[in-house]
DNA sequence: ATTACTTAGTGTAGAAAATACACACTATAT
DNA sequence: ATATAGTGTGTATTTTCTACACTAAGTAAT
C-alpha cells in the first residue's frame, strides 16, 4: 500500500479487493485516506510487505487488521507496477482478492491511522478511487467472474448453511446476469458437492427453503474434474 | 532474478518461462548459472526490474537480451515471495511466460555474464532447477494449459502460416494428451478465427497440407464470446 | 509408368449436455 | 379463510460432444 514511503529505490506492497456478500448485495471494503497523496479519497486497503512475511501472510494480515477476521479465502491475482502509478515514487503492488460472508456480527474492527474510516460499499455504486485502484478493482472482479465458473468459491461468500436460492443469487451478482432457476439447481446439484441438510431456513415469512452445505470431502474427490458453469 | 543483490531490504525481480516450439517439441529456455548461489545449476532467465521500466517492459527486456527477439507474446502469471526462497536475502519475483516460435534462424544471441550458456531444453527432460524455479515452471505450464483452452495463444507458438495438423500438435503438447483429428478440426474451424489460404505446405515428401492463418480481425469481433476447448 | 508410402482430409450416428419454459405447493401474516 | 411470497419440480428441443475408418493426394523409389 501507499502510506509509508521509506527511502528505497522501490517499494513492494499488497492491495486487497475484499468482496463481501451480506445476503443482498456484493460489496467491497474501501478506506477513506487520511494522508497525502490522495487524502480524502477512497482506496483499496493495502500495506507494505513485511520483511519476514510471505505474500499470502501479508495479505492475511492486512485483512485481519481491518476486519479482525482470519482464515478467509484470499488469492493473489495480478501485479501492478507502472513507474507512474504512485506519485511519490516507485511502488509495485500485488493485488489479492478475498471473499467474505458479511454476517450481522462484528465485521469491522477500527482501523489504522492513515484511514479516516473503512466502509463496505456496494459495487454498483463505487466512488472514484485513488491511484490506479479502479484498474485493480476491475481486474479483480474479472478474475472472480472467471473463477466462479470453475472453482467452488461462491461458498466463501455464504454462511455455512445456505439455500439454493442464496447460492444462485451469489452467482447472479458475480456474473452480472440472471440465471434460470431450474437449470441452475439441476446443474449445481449434479456436481455432487452439496450436502442437503435436514434443516430448513428460519425466520422467513413464507415457505422455508431447505438448507445445504458445501461438502469439501466430496469436492476433494472430484479433483482433476473441473466444475464448469 | 538472482544475480545482483544490492543492499536493500527487498529486491523485486522478474523470472521468465520462455516456451518455444520448434515444430516437434515444446521447450523452455534455461540458463546455466555462472555465479553463486546455485553456481552451475540451471535456472529460469530473470532480472531485477529497472527503476523506470514497467513490469511488462522489464519482462520484454529480459527476453530481448537473451534471444534478440521483440514483440513476443508475454504474460505475467504469479508472484513468488516466500521469505526463504533466496538464500541471500528477500527477493520477490514476478513470473512471466512467453510463447515463441522457434524458427531455424537466429534464436539465441549470447548472453549476460552471470550465465555460462543458455539452452532450449525439452520440457519432457528438464534438469533440476535453482531456487524455487521448478515451482515457478510448474505453475507456468499449468497456466498455459488453462489459457490455451480459452484464448488463442496456440498461434503464438506457430509460424504465421501453419497447417491444422501442426496446430493440433501444439494443443496436444501443451495439454499433454492426444486429440481426435476430426473433432479437433471441426471445432477449431467452427470458431471462425482461421483463414484458409490458397497455399500449400512445401518441402514435404507426401501430400502437402493446406495452410491457414490466424485471423485477428475475426477474433476481435468475437470478443465477449469465449473459445472453449 | 507403376507401385509403395505417408499424411491430408472428410461424415455420421449416438450420447450427453444445455436451454427454454409454467405451475402447484407451503409457510406465514392478517 | 385468504392473500402473499418464495420454494420446488419435469420435459421436450436444440446443441454440443464423442467415437470411429476410409479414400485422396502427393512424393519417392523402382
Amino acid at each position: 500500500m501507499e502510506q509509508i514511503l521509506p527511502h528505497l529505490d522501490s517499494v513492494f506492497s499488497i492491495d486487497c479487493v475484499l468482496f463481501g456478500f451480506d445476503g443482498k448485495e456484493l460489496k467491497i471494503l474501501l478506506i477513506e485516506r487520511n494522508e497525502e497523496p490522495f487524502k480524502d479519497w477512497w482506496a483499496l486497503p493495502g500495506n507494505i510487505v513485511g520483511a519476514d512475511e510471505s505474500l499470502d501472510q501479508s495479505a492475511a494480515r492486512i485483512l485481519y487488521e481491518l476486519t479482525g477476521l482470519r482464515g478467509i479465502y484470499m488469492e493473489q491475482y495480478y501485479a501492478f507496477g507502472d513507474p507512474g502509478r504512485h506519485p511519490q515514487g516507485r511502488v509495485i503492488t500485488l493485488a489479492y482478492y478475498a471473499l467474505i460472508r458479511l454476517g450481522g456480527d462484528k465485521d469491522l474492527r477500527p482501523v489504522s491511522t492513515y484511514a479516516k474510516q473503512a466502509n463496505w460499499l456496494p459495487i454498483t455504486a463505487l466512488p472514484k478511487l485513488a491511484f490506479d485502484h479502479q484498474k485493480i478493482y476491475d481486474k479483480g472482479l474479472e478474475k472472480i467472474k472467471r473463477r466462479i465458473k470453475h472453482q467452488p468459491i461462491a461458498f466463501e461468500l455464504l454462511p455455512e448453511k445456505f439455500t439454493l436460492t442464496q447460492l444462485q443469487h451469489v452467482y447472479e451478482l458475480v456474473l452480472g446476469k440472471k440465471l434460470d432457476k431450474r437449470n441452475f439447481r439441476k446443474k449445481i446439484v449434479s456436481f455432487g458437492v452439496l450436502k442437503e441438510l435436514d434443516e430448513k431456513q428460519k425466520g422467513v415469512s413464507y415457505r422455508a427453503a431447505t438448507l445445504y452445505r458445501f461438502d469439501k470431502r466430496k469436492y476433494a474427490k472430484l479433483f482433476g474434474k473441473e466444475i464448469s458453469f
